[in-house]
DNA sequence: TGGTTAGTTTGGTAGGGCCATTGTTTGGAT
DNA sequence: ATCCAAACAATGGCCCTACCAAACTAACCA
């Protein structure tokens, strides 16, 4: 029993390791094996690695949940304070969500993109990055998905992407639209068309973008020239997809960022004014 | 002073908004407004969002570091644990770096690509990914990496990565070459090539990936065949780069990916066996 | 039968204490 | 005066105990 945990009635863990990568062990370690780098002061780091390893490993499956806080600290032979710490880097990593009450705790869930999102959003950020980066960057995966999509997706999807884009043109010609519902269904067009490529990674990538610089495309909406002309853009872009005609449909994708840029050149040097006060009426 | 936080005396930071979300204080407002949400539950993640923002708005800058815990606890009016927490979760962001000791603390750090990179690798490991869909995204931004960088990059630059790539060769066509040597070299070149196209983004997309799945590329390197194939591409790639001829440097960019693609077949369909042997001699 | 209540499990928080580490200061020996 | 070692102080890491709050369960009563 020992250096194992019980998940929840379901079997049995091997975590025998830990009792060997505790702080002190690791010290007396250190005078037999040279230069191998002490690593004190980590041994909640520990536990969530291993507790970490053994989730990738599938010893505990989405749907399941880890022991409690107590049981794993009995397991564990630590205080409470470090296996917290240790579920709370794994919750951090979108690993697992906590539960509270009975029937509570630390359940296994599949890591969802938007973790991943908030990771990319928040260095982005930092970092200070320009539009104009993101915007070249973006577009050269939109070309490629377009090329993909066109290829590989069925008719079924193409029609349904005119349909949707259709609808957002419909909503951008009203005279008093909803600009975060606009934003969002441009959203759900560009997911939908990373879909249609049929490879996960450019969805995702997509997905991530766009939820760090959501901001962006919502600029895009504010002004009713740029909202219809994008609207536009977008039929037009679904339509070259169904003809089949990658050239023409990369066409409209490159003039698709041609208005983004020329949009945020324009609020930049001096209508700001008036559109951030649109934007709060 | 009550509501602010001394910054290791370099000077305050506003924090007054702390007190009217503290737990209990939430519990005595939802007396006075009514139908307001009590956030319990969540008195860490709370003060960690705040801190954060401070960060981000540059409140304080990288190389300074936040108040003692102990100190933070009397200014938030709440136990250490909460805001070891709160601090663990900065970490884990990759927002500051805690040392030990006197002086040590939180210090407010650069967020690094590392950071990204991790959380979508454990994204992608717990998804499942195909190395196909990998490959194929990575090798669509490997082309308009290299587009861009024989239009932007200086010729000095260039030349450079001819010579890199030729270090390369040169070490893979030694009788007994270090693969994690190797492997390190591809990495080196590739994220050369990257900052070539003057644009971060791509440069960070590619690190991530990188680290992601630096096993693919280790796997490259495994059979002698397909490394010296592998770094007679880099060459090539390198000197159409040098020759301002994109057409051909996309050729040889295709090339490589079907070289992986080939080599990561022949690997799954049997040679695994001596492979193995050899990585672990 | 149906709703209410008490009990149990489990995470959330408080607060105190001790240890390990690390930068700084001090004091003694040369 | 210089240098080195020992004491000091600041600070994170860890432990413990107690209590609260939420959520599920089961018993109980109308």
């Amino acid at each position: 029993m020992l250096g194992s945990v019980v998940l929840a009635g379901k079997g049995y863990v091997d975590f025998s390791s830990v009792k060997g990568s505790t702080i002190k062990e690791t010290i007396y370690m250190s005078t037999q094996k040279m230069f191998t780098p002490v690593q004190i002061g980590r041994a909640g780091e520990d536990i969530a690695l291993q507790l970490e390893a053994a989730i990738l490993e599938e010893k505990i499956v989405p749907g399941e949940r880890l022991p409690s806080e107590r049981e794993l600290q009995a397991q564990f032979q630590c205080g409470r304070g470090v296996i917290r710490e240790a579920i709370r880097a794994l919750r951090q990593k979108g690993l697992v969500e906590i539960r509270k009450g009975a029937k509570g705790g630390a359940y296994i869930k599949q890591v969802e993109v938007a973790t991943v999102s908030e990771s990319l959003a928040l260095f982005l950020k930092q970092q200070h990055i320009g539009t104009d980066h993101i915007a070249e960057f973006r577009e050269s995966i939109d070309r490629v998905i377009t090329v993909l999509a066109i290829a590989r997706a069925g008719m079924a999807e193409k029609k349904d992407l005119v349909k949707e884009a259709e609808k957002l043109l419909k909503m951008a010609g009203q005279s008093q639209p909803d600009k975060e519902t606009l934003s969002r269904l441009d959203r759900k067009l560009n997911i939908q068309l990373a879909k249609m490529s049929k490879n996960p990674v450019f969805e995702w990538v997509m997905d991530a973008i766009q939820h760090g610089f959501s901001s962006n495309d919502y600029a895009l909406y504010e002004d009713s020239e740029y909202r219809l002309k994008t609207a536009e853009n977008w039929c037009e872009t679904a339509r070259h997809i169904v003809e089949n005609d990658p050239t023409r449909a990369l066409n409209s994708i490159s003039a698709h960022y041609t208005l983004l840029q020329r949009c945020v050149a324009a609020r930049a040097s001096g209508v700001a004014g008036s559109a951030e006060e649109e934007a709060f009426g």
